[in-house]
DNA sequence: GTAATAAAAGACAAAAAGGTCTTTTATTAT
DNA sequence: ATAATAAAAGACCTTTTTGTCTTTTATTAC
């Protein structure tokens, strides 16, 4: 579903939400170690996610990476597409190069349902609500 | 979602559920130039399939690939398991190496209702009533 | 202002996916 | 039998994705 990248970004944000905040900054190296995710790539997905301000982050000295107020709102909806671009959500099942009810695939129509429960999965809750679940429910990221 | 190997044999699979049958093969020239597709690498998609019986094929003059009446019982769901594998339905859409309800991720839960709506869309019909709906409301692969 | 720290940036390398071309094998029509 | 045909098989190339390593830049603590 998913690109890989775009899995680590994800459990990268989330783990940022679960174990860092404005006071204590989180290094890539911490992350990528918990994450057993490789550290120099995880690196550039945090710089992009960083650059969309979708996650904050200081250079130096207990610098690092962290969630602000604004990012903790955000819903992993967006992390997808900045890291797997948009379109990962509306295009054609089939592979057709556009998708559209005017002349849609055989699979379309149930595709487009389909398509919206994956759009909850990801916009459902806020960052922050999902760690708090996380915490409640220990979950696994 | 799926690769594009995968899209290209449900395409091709679903072409010649239309335009073939038994006593007219078709090449793999002809499902190529129609689906916009490329030659070679259909052809091993196709290979694959045929070897894994999911269409069948001949070789020779006269020869070409086709559905036979088993072929045509078959679901995508089949189509996309052979090319893609048949974890594609049930890894964690966060990449964790094990989805389990006993430890899930934080969107597991959701996760499976989604993937419930995406089987859906692969395997609710069998490409011979696919191919019907397909001729009768007109709709394009 | 200097040294230490950590992100940002960028150059490379490896692996996987996607794509092309050629040779071999089976079939059939003549 | 022979020639023509079309799938099967396999060698090879290209692009994209994933992953590594090094250098630069900004920040902070001293
Ligand atoms: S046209 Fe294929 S999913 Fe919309
Ligand atoms: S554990 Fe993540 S989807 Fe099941």
């Amino acid at each position: 579903m998913f690109s890989k990248s775009c899995k680590y970004a994800m459990r990268a944000v989330l783990y940022l939400a679960l174990n860092g905040n404005e006071e204590k900054k989180l290094g890539v190296k911490e992350i990528a170690d918990e994450l057993n995710v490789p550290k120099h790539f995880l690196a550039k997905l945090l710089q992009q996610l960083s650059k969309n301000q979708l996650i904050s982050s200081t250079k130096g000295p207990s610098g690092g990476f962290y969630l602000n107020d604004q990012n903790k709102e955000t819903s992993l909806r967006k992390v997808v597409e900045t890291i797997d671009g948009p379109e990962v959500f509306n295009t054609c099942i089939l592979g057709l190069p556009v998708c559209s009810s005017e002349n849609p695939c055989p699979l379309h129509f149930k595709a487009l349902e389909y398509r919206e429960g994956l759009l909850e999965v990801v916009e459902g809750k806020k960052i922050e609500e999902l760690a708090r679940r996380i915490k409640d429910e220990n979950l696994t990221i």
